[in-house]
DNA sequence: GCGGTTATTTACTCACGAGTATATAACCTA
DNA sequence: TAGGTTATATACTCGTGAGTAAATAACCGC
C-alpha cells in the first residue's frame, strides 16, 4: 500500500524484501484458514502449499515446521489481545468501563482468523515448548483481565463475585464465538461482538437499572 | 452394586452379560479420558488398549472403529444434556426458572468425561456421517434452549434480547468449563457449575434487584 | 556472462497408527 | 470330550503425511 511511481521492471531491494514478507503472510494465512476449517491434524502442509501453487519445501523455507506455524498463528492472536488490553488499560475509567472495552476488543479478535485459531487449538496439539509459551501467554492475558474485574468490584462498578469464575465466564462466552461465528452469516463481526458483550454484561435477569446503548461511539464501533 | 449371595465360580449367563458390558464401559471410559487429555488424533487405540491391559483388536471387538468410539462418547454427553433439558421442561415454572435449572444441569455435565468430550471435539474429527448426527443433536439442544429463552422473554422473566445470541453466550460460557475445569483443583464440580450459572444469569453490572441464593434446594445441589 | 545468493522443485525417507486376517485360547453346552 | 461360540492375541498391510537432501532455476551485482 506504499505509493510508488511507475513500477520499474527491476525491483529494488526493498521491493524484494516486501515481496518476501507478502509471500510469508500469504502462506501463513493459507495455513491458519486451513487449521480453522479442517483442524490442525487434518491439515497437510502439502495441501496448504498446493493452495498457494507451491510445494511443501517452500513452506519450510518461509515458515518452518508445522508446530512453528501453528504457534505463530496462536501467538499472533494472543498478541493482538494483549495489545488491545494494554491500550484499554491506559485509557483509565472505572473497572467496569475498562472491562467492557476490553471484552469488546477481545470479541472482535475472536471473529478473525488468528483469534479463532486460539480457541480452536488445544494445548496438546503444540510441542511441549510451544505449549508452554502458549499457556504462558494465555495465563498472562487471563491474569490481566481478572485484575480489571477485581478493580471493578473494588470501585463498585462491577457486581461482587469470584473474579476467577467471572473472568472464565466472560472470556468463555467470547471464546465460543470462534466456534459458531460464520462471516457469511447474517450478522457482521461487529454486530456479533457488540451483542455478545452486551449480553454478558447485562445478564439474564430483569431489573437492571442502567441500560447502555449498544452502539455508543466510545467503543469505536464501525 | 446389585447384592447377590456368595458368588458361584460358575458365572450365570446374566453375570457374563454384565461382565461384557463392564468391559465395554471400561474401554469407553479409557478412550474418552484419553481423548479429553491428549486429544482425539494424538490418542492411539494401541495406547487405549494397553491402558486396560488388552490389545487393539479387543477394542474393535467391543467398540468398533475409532470414529464410532468418538461418536459414542459425544453422543452420550449430548443425550445426557437432552435428558436434563427434557426433565426440566416438564417441571413448569417461568422461562427464567426453567432456563436456570437447565443451565445448571448443562454445567454439571460439562464437568464430566462425556460432557467435556463434546466441546473438546471439533466437528471435523468425525466422519461425515457421524458429524451430521453430531451436529443434528447439537442443533436440537440449541433450539430447545433458545425456545426456553424466548418463553422467558415472553413471560417477562428474562431480559429482552436476541435469543440466539443469548443462548450462544450462556452455553458458550458453560462449554468453556470443559476447557479449564480441573477436578483435582480447589472447587468441586458442583461449586463450579453453580457459580458459573449464577455469574451468567446475574451479569456484571451492579443494580440488579433480586439476588437468589446460590445453594437453594430446588436446584438439586449435592 | 560469471559467481554467488535466493527461491523453489523433485524425489525421496521414515515413523506412526488405523484397520484386519488369522491363529488360538477359554469356556460353555450337550 | 467334541463342537461351537466367545474372547483375545499375533503379526501383518497400507496409506498418509512430516520432514529433508539434493538438484536446479531465477536472479542480482559486478
Amino acid at each position: 500500500m506504499t505509493e510508488r511511481p511507475t513500477r520499474s521492471p527491476w525491483p529494488s531491494r526493498r521491493d524484494r524484501e516486501t515481496e518476501r514478507m507478502d509471500k510469508r503472510e500469504a502462506l501463513l494465512q493459507a495455513a491458519v484458514r486451513s487449521f480453522n476449517e479442517k483442524g490442525f491434524h487434518a491439515t497437510s502442509l502439502d495441501d496448504v502449499a498446493a493452495s498457494m501453487n507451491v510445494t511443501k519445501p517452500t513452506i519450510y523455507y518461509y515458515l518452518g515446521n508445522k508446530d512453528e506455524i501453528l504457534f505463530e498463528c496462536v501467538r499472533r492472536g494472543l498478541v493482538s489481545i494483549r495489545e488491545i488490553i494494554r491500550s484499554v488499560e491506559e485509557t483509565g475509567g472505572t473497572g467496569y468501563e475498562r472491562f467492557r472495552a476490553l471484552l469488546l476488543g477481545y470479541a472482535r479478535i475472536m471473529t478473525e482468523d488468528f483469534g479463532m485459531c486460539i480457541t480452536r487449538t488445544a494445548d496438546h496439539e503444540l510441542s511441549p515448548e510451544s505449549r508452554a509459551r502458549f499457556r504462558a501467554l494465555k495465563r498472562e492475558i487471563d491474569a490481566t483481565i481478572r485484575r480489571v474485574v477485581e478493580e471493578g468490584i473494588a470501585d463498585g462498578s462491577i457486581v461482587p463475585g469470584d473474579p476467577r469464575i467471572m473472568t472464565f465466564v466472560a472470556t468463555g462466552a467470547l471464546n465460543w464465538i470462534a466456534r459458531w461465528y460464520d462471516p457469511s452469516g447474517p450478522m457482521s463481526a461487529e454486530e456479533v461482538a457488540q451483542s455478545c458483550v452486551e449480553t454478558i454484561l447485562r445478564g439474564f435477569r430483569p431489573g437492571t437499572i442502567a441500560m447502555e446503548g449498544t452502539k455508543n461511539a466510545d467503543t469505536g464501533s464501525i
